[in-house]
DNA sequence: TCCCAAAAGCGAACATAAACGAAAAAATCC
DNA sequence: GGATTTTTTCGTTTATGTTCGCTTTTGGGA
């Protein structure tokens, strides 16, 4: 595990605890103390993170403005894609929605979807389609994370095997040109892929930044689900691939 | 630009509260005096705060109208109970928190303990400790009532039955004067039942005006719970009864 | 009201242990 | 085999606890 794949794990870390130490972090890592120091400094010159004797905290005042900017950011592409989305799925069903911005926008377009039963991890989404009456929400049990409001855990999971679902709603943090559906942080990789297994239908919604990142851990193929939302084509040989799959591609907007 | 730790929290506390006292905070944080009002020194120099005698409070620009909100709501019930009721809680342990208001207000107090597992079947409470970033928030599983953010059904329980719990925190709708506690809600008993037999020590939350209700079904008595929180002296021959049972009552205000 | 004394709070100075950063050495990756 | 990353080493800096003398507050009593 090198520096590059760390660092975005502390942040992640430290957007979850709010605070984070030195120690704490060489154990976790498993390298030295020098090691993590190196990449607070780092962090803390990027202005992610601010320096504490024994540790970094998040900056002043920015406890939850990375996840404000991200649920602003691409508005206009991401609610094409969750109208598409949320097209998708008819009334009167029974739909899973995960964490992740995305999913966020797709619960604000079921919101006029009658007859649903809606299960999430995600107490945004619950906060969100409280004011649909005509939908039953259920939330799993789970860890809270104070990032985004999102429950995860072995209670998470155990919830989710409760249940089959006929259509789930999932996004990711990045994807690669061969297909696969990446996660930062591999807590969420479990949740995801129990949620595939226990739906009749699965749909990606990923806007196409996500194609420029990267992230450690694999969730799945895109050849694992029914359907990929996007907004821009699909690059490279993936059009193709998804065809041979059978997965369906819808490119909103 | 923080050194350490603790002065974020400081301010945070100092936000919440209106001021601070140098011993609070002290035993807040399990250090010395010295090291506190060097804390207290700093922070006024860089004008978060403003220096007094045995603590500190907001600078005189930072009008607080939280401040004086609370200390008018002081006077009312509730916040006394639920004062209380969280010093019956020690640090560093686990706890349950049930639906109801009395128990969100417990919540509230408890936004300064350190290093508590909390879990919740309620989303309102959630909403409230996850500003407490010392503290581990747990969700159960289950449907949401949307008239209080409560969660209900079969998958509360068997999440609640996957724990033990130092302390559990529950509320009522009634309370009769043979001492037993009774609820509006039959779907809420089982809960409370299931929260009452998984916990060391149980604390029922519940003012004067329960005395003067009834309800349809029965959670327990009051020789079931280890602690009885309330606003006033219990009626009738109740005192003799919990002092026969064992169980402690505490009269707030 | 004023004054005095006890008590509480304060800050300076010092000792110590923890944390830090620089730089060399070792390991790892292309 | 060169470049990058990590570990090791070591002298320096920083945070914290302790002690002690000083200042402010407080609560009588004249």
């Amino acid at each position: 595990m090198s520096q590059t794949f760390r660092q975005p794990d502390i942040l992640k870390i430290a957007q979850r605890e709010g605070k984070v130490t030195v120690e704490g972090l060489a154990e976790h890592f498993g390298v030295t103390l020098q090691t993590i120091r190196r990449d607070l400094t780092e962090l803390a010159e990027a202005n992610k993170l601010e320096r504490v004797h024994g540790g970094a905290i998040l900056p002043s005042g920015t406890t939850n403005i990375q996840y404000e900017e991200r649920r602003t950011l691409n508005q206009s592409s991401k609610l094409a894609m969750a109208r598409a989305c949320a097209a998708q799925i008819p009334e009167g069903c029974s739909v899973f929605l995960n964490i992740g911005t995305s999913t966020e926008a797709v619960a604000q377009e079921l919101l006029d979807h009658r007859d649903l039963m809606v299960v999430t991890n995600n107490m945004n989404i619950a906060n969100i389609l409280i004011d649909n009456s005509d939908c039953q929400v259920i939330v799993t049990g789970g860890a809270l994370r104070r990032s985004d409001g999102g429950l995860v855990g072995t209670l998470t999971i155990d919830t989710i095997r409760q249940f089959k679902f006929d259509y789930a709603v999932i996004g990711c943090s990045a994807m690669d040109e061969d297909g696969d559906i990446l996660d930062f942080d591999i807590q969420e990789v479990g949740v995801s892929q129990t949620i595939i297994a226990q739906s009749r239908n699965s749909l990606l919604v990923a806007d196409h930044s996500k194609f420029s990142r990267t992230a450690p851990a694999r969730i799945a193929s895109m050849r694992a689900v029914s359907t990929v939302v996007t907004d821009k084509r699909l690059p490279g040989n993936l059009p193709q691939l998804c065809a041979d799959w059978g997965t369906k591609v819808i490119v909103a907007g």
